[in-house]
DNA sequence: AAGTGTGAATGCGTTCACAGCA
DNA sequence: TGCTGTGAACGCATTCACACTT
């Protein structure tokens, strides 16, 4: 298959979460405009994207929600579980751990790691903390499919490496800092510092 | 000036997080070779970046580390103390108030707000959890530059209508739900489980 | 009539390549 | 000689426009 962009999946994901809400109203149908008010794409955009994935709809009528929704969720392998480790339990990690969004979509928190004696054998969320000297041998055991990684810049590089080295080949960093892994490993980055400093900039050049 | 692509200010950022780095080990100059290393950049973006803004090199030398911070950080607009709100105090508005990255950026938390009357009145890192009902006469008095939101996606959206009628130009959304601002207002989101989501599609789709 | 699917046109960010300066 | 600054070329994502289907 063609080699589709990212801003493309990023946009079929939003599309899937709004055709949900759409389908609990018990919507049956839906049209390229409609899903692409939502997210402030074009309704061009939207059947170009699909486009790349087969002929989904209907001419003259639009999409069947259901429908769409499966193939969708088939296209983004959300019509499974994933299981997920975070590094990392402070602040963030721990944060993360909690967080519902991740469960709801079929993201499961199999296990939580640092470093530190006094997080070690706490609970957040049902899941224990354990230690991060047993990330090796608990990736061969339990086989998650993406690691997060929630620790300080200057540990990120290596722990990295040792996930990837136990067979991780997708990973979501929270550490302030550029990484790299192997061309066959996934790497994703959020920055919430980044993100503050380009609302700076946009601050100090609004021209109003 | 000429409007600059998001991408470039994102660079621009990394840029200077790595001149910070490397005039603490004494360099005084650096090539945009050197520069590009770091983030996965090329040389040539290097320059084109820094070429909307001036000319800060020297031919045949590079760029003075600490001429180049300093006119990164004018750039970007952190030459100064940026003042931040965050309304919800869950577990992720919880862990951005506490956050240090932020404070080390000259990004300041003057306020945390919560509807939830069991939070109102704790304490994030020095800063008290306050009613959501003052949000606005907060906003008015404190006149702070920037919102972050954390709250539920289905209370996001009232709660932008009120900082935005506050005020703010300015915000980070961290509901997993599109929002709408006015034109006059910047708002960028994370969204965590999407960037799970495009991980999924990569691992499915991973070709090996 | 309504709305999809898609080649063609456009716009925009990245890369190239080289002239110009230290 | 070394490395910057930048117009030109390129490639890719978005938008347009319309033929086609129900």
């Amino acid at each position: 298959m063609k080699r589709i962009a990212e801003s493309t999946v990023r946009r079929l994901s939003a599309y899937l979460r709004f055709l949900e809400e759409f389908e609990a109203q018990g919507h049956q149908t839906i049209s390229s405009g409609e899903l692409a008010a939502q997210g402030g794409a074009t309704s061009a955009q939207v059947r170009k994207d699909l486009s790349f994935f087969g002929s989904f709809g209907k001419r003259g009528l639009g999409y069947s929600v259901s429908a769409l929704s499966s193939s969708l969720r088939e296209i983004l392998g959300l019509g499974r579980q994933w299981n997920v480790v975070i590094v990392g339990a402070g602040k963030i990690g721990a944060a993360l751990a909690q967080y519902e969004g991740f469960r709801a979509r079929g993201f499961n928190v199999v296990g939580v790691y640092d470093e530190d004696p006094a997080r070690v054998g706490g609970t957040l969320d049902g899941v224990v903390v354990r230690d991060q000297r047993e990330l090796e041998a608990d990736i061969a055991r339990l086989k998650p499919h993406i690691a997060l990684i929630a620790v300080p810049a200057e540990a990120a590089q290596a722990l990295v490496d040792r996930v990837v080295r136990s067979g991780i080949r997708a990973i979501l960093n929270f550490a302030p800092t550029p990484l790299t892994v192997p061309e066959k490993v996934t790497l994703r980055s959020v920055n919430m510092a980044l993100e503050l400093e380009i609302l700076s900039y946009a601050l100090v050049n609004a021209d109003d």
